[in-house]
DNA sequence: GGTCTTTAATAAAGCCGGTTGCATAACGGG
DNA sequence: CCCGTTATGCAACCGGCTTTATTAAAGACC
């Protein structure tokens, strides 16, 4: 029976919650009475709550702006300085990393060759050279999201993986956490890509998404309520698990095959250019998935519908002939939009230091619930290195 | 930005919400010390709560035990019989009506021919006469939960419907809800039935079911963490909107047509009877309806299938068949066992009545988040007549 | 420069809810 | 009739929030 005790230190921790997110949400410093009647809270208040988060060293006062009549008020900043957190994709063909400050500014990103020497060593390396690269003291990491093609087991482990067979039956979160010792969230890659696309992406607005990618494998994620579909084997969304579609052919790798071209972005590189042996092997495959891709909408019913086929923008060689083969199938005429991704293979990463600011939020913060700064988290940040002020 | 202001009285509300399940949940009296203990709330606090739910009527004070040595104690009984909530599931073959005390338990049950008048008349007139039948006040009715077949909108009203024709475009819910006073609650039988099964039927103890009906139409519902997934357009589960398979022959019907024997039940009677034709029959249906269900078992990944097929038990002629066709359909082994419903066609009602107890859980009970005591609506609580302890 | 106005920060008092601890009431048993 | 046992009721205290009042710190104005 889940009893209610302490229901008052719980009230503070709510305030200091909302106070926190109010701060978190923006760049200007603001003052206890902005806080106060943002948050509703009376100013004595929103002042105890304001002297707890600054020794947790969260949030930072200002010098008293000295404008108007008045005595000025003191200002509090959210302290995005005051810690980092990582997300590592790790894939057959390489690695990416990305540091990003507690506001989820993107700090720094970095891309590596596959690693010869195996194991998960690799994501300790991308770790190290991105804050390299950036200038940043690992010392001030406070969590690390790593995203893995394959089943991964709650506790961290990789169950499967068609594309990393030499991973399989890793504790991957365990290892990761004893090499750098942090918290780790680890999940599966294309999990992680629907939740950045539905938090920051093309699905951004909407709490309930279907991810589609069409690549060397055929996946679909579902983000529902804005969490990721886990599922109870957590192989939700493992369409490629799926007999009698062409990608069995090779099912040892799990990857599609195609005949007009070699890859799939191939494929899709010479229908945007006019090919017509592509376009009708486009269609083709269009028609095959259709069912499956209608059988998805007609049970979720989700909101919208996100591609990713690895050539942005697919609109016109991919995304059109699959509405239109998926609509084919359907009587109803409600039909959710379908959109092309709008952080293409970037998805990934950003899904993978997201779940880090989700899983350990509490962790980092002291506080519960605190939702990570998705907003931040946008493709259309630059790469370059950005430097917190200090 | 959501505030925090008045959390004292939400932990107040909160202790009578645990209290009050904890007194739902048994049929024996109990006292203070007990509640205190069991729900870890200290003993004035009880005892201050208790008496906010003795002035709301939903708790009474039975006369003290006197057994054992002490003073003998108060104790506290929750009042099952301080309201009524009636369920209805509206069919083109008639309508099912159920009504029910405060904690779930079958007052009544009555079945209605097709009513000639049309229009939702008979909504009304068969809760009437399952309170005549019963020989209840409908004073003390709380909460109506209406089950129809086709797509209803949040307002309550039918946007589309192949089995009701008469009744789309009707706002159900404002109807029912003015001729009897009442907060109706309107879903989908489908839905309805899929909750049912998750919370006392074959998927008790599950929070992800799957739930797959097959008779005159093929539907599938799936309950989420212990909710309905409704869906963007509240068409979530309607599988029959998907062109391509048999029944669209006679599509305006929205109905399975089969060729060994005029219905589905006949052919599962056939089959089980050891009829060839009819087991053939299965199987060929079983592998064509196999794609979609693996592909909704790879999407959702949940923890049990509930399989309805109009013949309970229906384990050999149906549910072994479909079993192998899916798993034909999947490379991973991991796959949710199939069962048989529990509720058979009781499910859509008992869903209506379950329904009318979540939506207006929080007027009825003045308390907000107070869970339906689903777990006496059982299918095993006889039909018979079971007049409340006044 | 002194005073006034304006706004922020702090302090005091009170409310609400919960808990602990102790005294008291009601019963059976010796 | 007294005693142990158990439940009840009251008083005191604490933690958190709010309202109200007081003090502090700036600019404006004479």
């Amino acid at each position: 029976m889940d009893t209610v005790r302490g229901a008052a230190q719980a009230e503070r921790s709510a305030n200091q919650v909302a106070c926190l997110r109010l701060l978190a949400g923006t760049d200007d410093p603001q003052t206890v009475g902005v806080i106060s009647e943002q948050t509703g809270l009376s100013r004595p208040t929103v002042h105890a709550v304001l002297d707890d988060l600054l020794e947790t060293g969260l949030v930072v006062a200002t010098d008293p702006s000295t404008v108007g009549p008045g005595r000025p008020a003191r200002a509090f900043r959210f302290a995005r300085e005051a810690g980092l957190v990582a997300g590592v994709d790790l894939g057959p063909r390489g690695a990416r990393a990305i540091i990003c400050d507690l506001s989820g500014r993107r700090l720094g990103y970095t891309e590596l060759k596959p690693d010869r020497r195996g194991g998960v060593s690799v994501i300790q390396r991308a770790i190290h050279t991105v804050a390299e690269e950036s200038s940043v003291d690992l010392e001030r990491l406070r969590a690390i999201g790593v995203a893995l093609p394959g089943v991964i087991e709650t506790n961290g482990q990789l169950r499967a993986s068609l594309a990393l067979p030499e991973l399989v039956g890793l504790p991957v979160a365990d290892l990761v956490s004893q090499d750098l010792g942090r918290p780790v969230a680890v999940d599966n890659d294309i999990k992680l890509a629907a939740l950045a696309e539905q938090r920051g992406g093309a699905g951004r607005g909407y709490s309930d998404v279907v991810y589609l990618q069409i690549g060397h494998r055929l996946s679909v994620s579902i983000v529902l309520n804005g969490v990721i579909r886990q599922g109870r084997h957590r192989l939700a969304g493992e369409l490629g698990a799926q007999r009698g579609m062409r990608w069995t052919r090779n099912a040892q790798r799990g990857q599609l095959t195609w005949t007009s071209q070699p890859t799939g972005e191939a494929v899709l590189r010479a229908a945007a250019a006019g090919d017509a042996d592509a376009q009708a092997e486009i269609e083709d495959f269009c028609a095959q998935i259709a069912v499956r891709v209608a059988t998805v909408l007609l049970v979720v019913d989700p909101e919208i519908v996100v591609v990713r086929g690895g050539l942005p923008p697919e609109s016109d060689v991919l995304l059109r002939p699959l509405e239109a083969a998926v609509e084919k199938e359907l009587v109803f005429p409600e039909r959710p939009p379908f959109v092309s991704s709008a952080l293409g293979r970037e998805a990934v990463v950003l899904g993978a230091v997201g779940t880090a600011f989700d899983h350990f939020s509490s962790g980092i913060y002291q506080v519960h619930g605190f939702p990570s700064p998705w907003t931040r988290i946008t493709h259309d940040i630059p790469h370059s290195l950005e430097r917190t002020t200090k």
